[in-house]
This record gives structure tokens, C-alpha cells and sequence, in this order.
DNA sequence: TGTATCCGATACGTCGATGTATCCGTTCGG
DNA sequence: CCGAACGGATACATCGACGTATCGGATACA
């Protein structure tokens, strides 16, 4: 006689989260009902608020379950480069890739931004997820740029928050206008002469600039 | 007797719209009630059902309020520069200026926009308006580089596009984190080296390149 | 100032989503 | 293969938001 959880569970709740973010994306967090979402799933109500206690809930288990995902899969693409020297061209490539699943993450994501904006709570939650990627994508950075030879000349930290801001910003511009901005052109067209403006060659001491960087230099951000 | 509009209907109107306004970007548009619109603004529903048809409606008078507003802003902001040669970094402090009342209608336009991405009638409402803000804001760019003595390497439209990705997205980390991230600190950051990258000295023609563009002319993007 | 029109307030009916209590089929250890 | 615990289905009670029909006060023109 079963003790603890049966083999079924496990699938139950998996089928209602997968079905909560086509839910969600499709009519946002709000105008989805739990019936919608459970329609989708081939479940009732009833087995929702067996697993789940209310739509908040499903919505944080669904957000932790991609964040893990996220994470994993940037540090994934980090580790897929090759060793040795790359080009910023390589790096570029890497951070313009956007996946077509990634319009229903969008969604979610950015109406849970919202929602942080609103709730301390909340945004405690974005914030240690946010955290956790930019401090991933600042040692990428890093790493790359010194195999590309080069050294950055602003903050790492607010490097990752601009491509971050790019990103989204970009995507939400890509989403709405498909037609006019493909995902990834942003990054595509503008990555490599920013990250080459704000870095400099690594054989060039700060002591020392060469007369290349002069101008660049000139410019730099206090 | 009375034969058109009495002189109270565009008062209670416009008191609907702030009130619209607060509550969306408190609650968000489908969590706040009409019945939380009206107590803001100090009516009852019977007021609001005399004025709007629905909530959407509200909403769409709001966007076209605000739309009129931003622009009209915009284009102040870019004809109160004095005329002559400016430096950039003038044009930084412009773009990078950021009002209080920004984060309310951050929560409002960002919440129609995941709607537009959702609905091709919003989508082709907000792009009207988008392009209209990003031709303004090209006009200025141009006409400021060229004042600053610098001619862009990239199609404006497409910087413009970033520009506003970059504050969109930039807004989103401000304002969830207010205290890591200050309004337009990217901007401030950023903006200088990156117009400086995607543009070069008039003076220096395609074909004679100056040679400290050099470098930065074999990263153009294609 | 009177009165016809306007417009916001009030009251009510309706509907859909939520959450819970209970039932019955399913799972799995003995 | 039996039976007890598990887990999803069903049915129901509740509640809040919506929209409408109607009333009464405010407005503005004669």
C-alpha cells in the first residue's frame, strides 16, 4: 500500500507546468484560468489544487523549473566554445542565438518582471535569478575577451546588465514587429563594435595606451 | 437646456484617465477592477460605463494620451538644444534623463505591449506609435552627430531601435532593483563609447579612412 | 429662473472563476 | 491478488466583477 508519492504524481505536475506556460503565454498570467491551464493538461481542477495551492504557486514552480533551464543552458553554450583563442565575432554568435521557444519564456518572464516591480517579494526572487545569470555571463565575458585578447575597461557587472537589457529590450521590439526586427539583429549588428569599444587589447597597459585606443580611450566612461 | 456635452463630462473624463493610470500601473491592467478606477477617481461605475464602453477602451484612450505626450516631449527635448556644435555627451544627458512618472507608464506600455505581441491590432497600434518616437528620435541623432562633427556607420533606424531597446530594457533591472541599478545608468555608461563606435569624423571620408578609425572600421557590421 | 437635456449614482441580475468537500478509480507493498 | 493509502474527478457553495436599467441631481440655454 503506497506510502509516499505514487509514479503518477510526478507526471501529473509536470504535465500542468508545461501546460501552464502555453496558458500563460497565450493569455498572460492573469486572464489564464486554472481550467484553461488543466484543459491543456488533460487534468481537472481537482488534480491542480491536489499539486498546487493556487496559480501563484504553479506560476513560481514554473519560473524556478526555467530558471534552472536558463542557467544551465548558457553555461552549457560557455563551456560548447573550444579552447584557445576565439574570435569576438564567436562571442557575438553565441549571445545573438535565440531559440523559437523562447517567445513563450518571454512572455512569462517579463509579466513576472513586471509583477516584481510591483512586490518586493517578488522581485527579491527576479533579482537572485538575475544575479545568478549576469554573474554566469560576466565570466564568460571575461574569459572570452581575454582569449580574444582583450581586457574590458567598464565594469563586467554592468556590461552583463546592458546585454541583458539589449536582449530584452530587443526582443520585445522583435516580438511585436517580427516582420521589421528578426531576434538577435540587435546583438548581431551592434555587439562587436560596442564590446570591441569598451575593451581595449590586452597588450596595451593602461600606462601605456596605444596610440590606437587614443580616441577610444578619451571616451571612457567615470 | 443642455444640447451637446456640459463642460463636466471631459472633467470627469480626464479624472478617469489619471485615475486609469494609477491603478493600472498599480495593480496592472486585468488585476485592477473598473470598480477601482472609479473610487480613484472619486465615481462610482456609472460614471465610467457614461464615458468608456470597457476597460480595453480606457486603456486605448490612455495609450493615445500618453502617445501625443511622449512625442511631443521627445521633440521639445531636441529643439530646446542650443544650435551650433554640441559634444555628445550633451546628447548622452538627454538620452539618459529619466522622469519619476517614467515608472508608472513603464508598467502600463510594457503591459500593452506583451499584449500587443499577443493581438496583431495592438501590435500594429504600438508600432504606429514606435516609429513615429524612433523617426524622431533619428532625426535628432543624425542631426546631432552631424553637429558634433560625426556621421554614423549603421542605419539610423536600427540605432534608434537599440537606443530604445537599451532603456526598455535598462528600466525593467532599474526598476527592479533601484538601488543596484539608478534610472538611465546604462545610458550614461554606454551611450558614449557606443555612439562613438557606430560613428565616424565627418571629415574622414569611406574612402580615405582616418587611420585611428581603422580598427574600429574593420569591425563594422555587414 | 425655469425647464429640457445631460450625466453620474444607485440597484439589480448575471456569469464565470475560485476553493473545498467528498467520492471513486489507481497504485503498489505485502 | 488483496487492501490500504494515494490522487484525480465530481459536485457544490461562494464571491466578486461586469453590464444594464432606471432614477435624480446638475447643467445651460431661453
Amino acid at each position: 500500500m503506497p506510502k509516499g508519492v505514487t509514479s503518477r504524481r510526478p507526471r501529473t505536475r509536470a504535465a500542468l507546468l508545461a501546460a501552464a506556460l502555453e496558458a500563460f503565454a497565450a493569455y498572460g498570467f492573469h486572464a489564464a484560468t486554472i481550467e484553461q491551464v488543466c484543459e491543456r493538461a488533460g487534468f481537472t481542477r481537482g488534480a491542480f489544487y491536489s499539486n498546487f495551492a493556487s496559480k501563484e504557486e504553479l506560476f513560481l514552480a514554473l519560473f524556478d523549473q526555467h530558471s534552472e533551464r536558463v542557467l544551465a543552458g548558457l553555461a552549457e553554450r560557455i563551456a560548447a566554445l573550444p579552447a584557445g583563442e576565439v574570435t569576438l565575432r564567436s562571442l557575438v554568435a553565441i549571445l545573438a542565438e535565440i531559440e523559437p521557444a523562447e517567445r513563450d519564456w518571454y512572455l512569462v518572464t517579463t509579466e513576472f518582471t513586471l509583477h516584481a516591480i510591483r512586490d518586493p517579494q517578488a522581485a527579491w526572487v527576479l533579482a537572485q535569478h538575475d544575479a545568478r545569470l549576469r554573474s554566469t555571463l560576466a565570466e564568460g565575458l571575461t574569459d572570452y575577451l581575454a582569449r580574444a585578447g582583450r581586457r574590458l575597461t567598464v565594469p563586467v557587472e554592468e556590461l552583463a546588465r546592458l546585454l541583458v537589457a539589449i536582449r530584452e529590450g530587443g526582443l520585445a521590439q522583435s516580438y511585436v514587429e517580427p516582420a521589421e526586427l528578426p531576434p538577435g539583429q540587435l546583438e548581431r549588428r551592434f555587439l562587436e563594435p560596442l564590446l570591441t569599444a569598451v575593451s581595449a587589447p590586452d597588450s596595451a597597459p593602461d600606462s601605456a595606451p596605444d596610440p590606437r585606443t587614443d580616441q577610444r580611450s578619451s571616451l571612457e566612461v567615470h
